[in-house]
DNA sequence: GCCGTTTTCGGCCCGACTGTTTTCAGTCG
């Protein structure tokens, strides 16, 4: 049984409907649902995977019952608490609920007038059947326009990718001359693995000049929405960007309030409430008296409460607002840290690669490397494919690249190079290249390749012989997942996490565009075992070593500090680590 | 249904925009 978040969250947002048009249950319960399902959809781990690992109460509104449901779901492939909600229900509502800007009364209402499908309400919206029939004209326009947006948007985008396009807008935005500040908002401002649309906040005592100016911008191709101080626009790429402008002096609690996460705002006003305080994208309020303290930064926002920032990527009510409020934040990693990349691929040559080696030579690498202001560097590329080249062919290929890499090393000046592999971890737990080949190398990566979803054990025994080798340094994107195409492994983590402390051994966060892993999750479970991290790109090519940014991300989203990556460290503590010597 | 720095009972974030409305309901973020 295979439910990805977004069907989950569907799930729950359907059952939300039901009690609405039922009329069961009250506004809180139904709220509850929907809080529910909206912090599955943003979850960065796969629920599922949560579930697996025994840690479901970890989201955020996931409560005890909820928790029992998806069990329930999980196991048997339904709840039959919701098959009787959703009971007499026309199928139709559910799938209406899809289109932006239609809820439960509307779906009810379109239901009602004898729709059947999503099929028939374009036909009868075009025709003009529906508004005979008594419906919205401007309701119905709206849904056309829904039925677009739902064609463009599938799922939700990966982050680099996101990113990319969101640089664009923001540069656009920035040659206004009303413009005086800019920032993306929400979950790309938290740096969350996968995102929807993409949201931004200008500061501008102009604001409808802003407005005007983002519902030109080029690649439009359809204003949503268009309000004073906000705008919704749909461009060519089908990604949905919104807008809000606000005034200077009130600029840090708009900020605050479009960051969210939503989680994260709903405790921070509760428990600003009980503090006699009520918190908005406008401000502060005193709850006895209309005064409102306008905040022009979030510092502002949040010292007003007593409390500490905390960073946008740690704003998922996982414990952040407590922390904030007794001021033990953590000073998060950052991207100036960084002094080295050890994951990458390259296209020195090689006769059976055992997976895809990288376009651009060792030299250009290194080169970009010392571009980009590192200390060191390390190439790591695949060895020769273990079942169709020899042992003794392997060793003899390794051999002829070290030599390579230390000559090259030795011409460099200004960074140093290392001779390092990615290497496989078989099904047995044995690692794709022999003892003296390992030997030679200056690190070695291992990493699965192969049988990602054999069971439990099986994975955990793999990653346990790998742990316990001499010669293995890192373990490569450990949880093996690839976001929107594959899961997790199912892996024992507190045992490998143990074991990788135990015998230094780091885990990599890998900040591959669709890898993301450790996820983050995991990284903040690993952390109170004392087990230590290196942040590499895993490039293929030399323009995603610029992708480092995303896998420091995920490295604060793990409340990582620097002296738990070792890539941040100086050479000298770096080379006693791995203990290499030149 | 969720959740806890007065609480395991009794509250529950806050506001914008739209449409069809003379005071509000629905939807969204």
């Amino acid at each position: 049984m295979e439910f990805s978040n977004q069907q989950l969250a569907k799930i729950l947002k359907n059952v939300a409907a039901a009690y609405t048009i039922k009329g069961v249950g009250n506004i809180f319960q139904i709220r509850a649902y929907e809080n529910a399902s909206s912090s599955i959809e943003h979850s960065t781990a796969e629920v599922e995977d949560l579930w697996q690992e025994g840690k479901l109460s970890q989201i955020p509104a996931l409560g005890a019952k909820l928790q029992e449901y998806l069990n329930e779901l999980f196991t048997t492939g339904k709840v039959k608490h919701f098959e009787k909600v959703e009971e007499g229900i026309p199928q139709i509502i559910f799938e209406l609920l899809d289109i932006p800007g239609v809820g439960p009364k509307t779906a009810q209402s379109i239901a009602s007038l004898g729709v059947k499908n999503l099929g028939e309400l374009r036909k009868q919206i075009k025709t003009g059947e529906l508004v005979d029939k008594g419906f919205s004209a401007k309701i119905a326009q709206k849904i056309m326009f829904g039925f677009h947006s739902l064609d463009q948007r599938d799922h939700r985008m990966l982050l680099p990718y996101a990113a990319a396009q969101a640089d664009k807008i923001l540069e656009y935005l920035k040659k206004n001359s009303a413009v005086i500040q800019v920032y993306p908002l929400g979950s790309l401002r938290r740096m969350v693995a996968t995102i929807g649309d993409l949201d931004f906040a200008v500061s501008s005592n102009s604001s409808q000049e802003v407005v005007d100016y983002f519902c030109r911008i080029p690649g439009i191709v359809r204003v949503l929405d268009q309000g004073k101080n906000k705008a919704t626009v749909v461009l060519k790429s089908g990604i949905q960007a919104d807008l809000l402008v606000g005034q200077p002096d009130s600029f840090g609690a708009l900020l605050q309030h479009f960051t969210g996460s939503k989680s994260h705002n709903i405790h921070l006003r509760t428990y600003a409430q009980q503090k006699g305080y009520s918190v908005s994208e406008y401000g502060i309020k005193k709850s006895q008296n209309n005064g409102i303290i306008r905040c022009e930064t979030e510092e502002e926002l949040y010292s007003l409460l007593g409390m500490q920032t905390p960073p946008p990527e740690t704003r998922e009510d996982t414990g952040e607002i407590e922390a904030a409020v007794e001021h033990k934040l953590p000073n998060l990693v950052k991207l100036e840290d960084i002094k080295g990349d050890l994951h990458l691929h390259s296209s020195y040559p090689i006769s059976n690669p055992s997976h895809g080696p990288g376009v651009d030579p060792v030299e250009v690498m290194v080169k970009k490397a010392i571009s980009l202001g590192y200390s060191y560097v390390g190439i790591s590329d695949h060895p020769p494919g273990f079942t169709s080249v020899s042992k003794e062919q392997i060793t003899k290929w390794t051999e002829k690249r070290t030599k390579f890499i230390h000559s090259l090393h030795l011409r460099t000046k200004s960074i140093r190079v290392l001779n390092g592999l990615e290497i496989d971890i078989l099904g047995d737990g044995s690692l794709s290249v022999p003892e003296e080949a390992l030997a030679m190398l200056d690190y070695c990566i291992a990493g699965i390749h192969s049988g990602h979803h054999s069971l439990k054990e099986k994975i955990t025994n793999r990653l346990i012989k790998a742990l316990e080798s001499p010669y293995v340094d890192i373990i490569s994107h450990p949880s093996n997942r690839l976001i929107n195409e594959r899961e997790s492994s199912v892996i024992d983590w507190e045992t490998i996490f143990k074991l990788a402390a135990k015998n230094k051994k780091l885990l990599e966060i890998n900040a591959y565009p669709n890898r993301l892993d450790l996820r983050d999750d995991l990284i903040r479970q690993a952390l109170k075992f004392g087990v230590k991290f290196i942040i590499n790109t895993d490039a293929h090519q030399v323009s995603q070593m610029d992708n480092m940014r995303f896998g420091v991300a995920v490295a604060r989203r793990g409340w990582v500090t620097k002296k738990d990556i070792v890539n941040t460290w100086d050479w000298t503590s770096f080379t006693d680590w791995f203990n290499i010597k030149m």
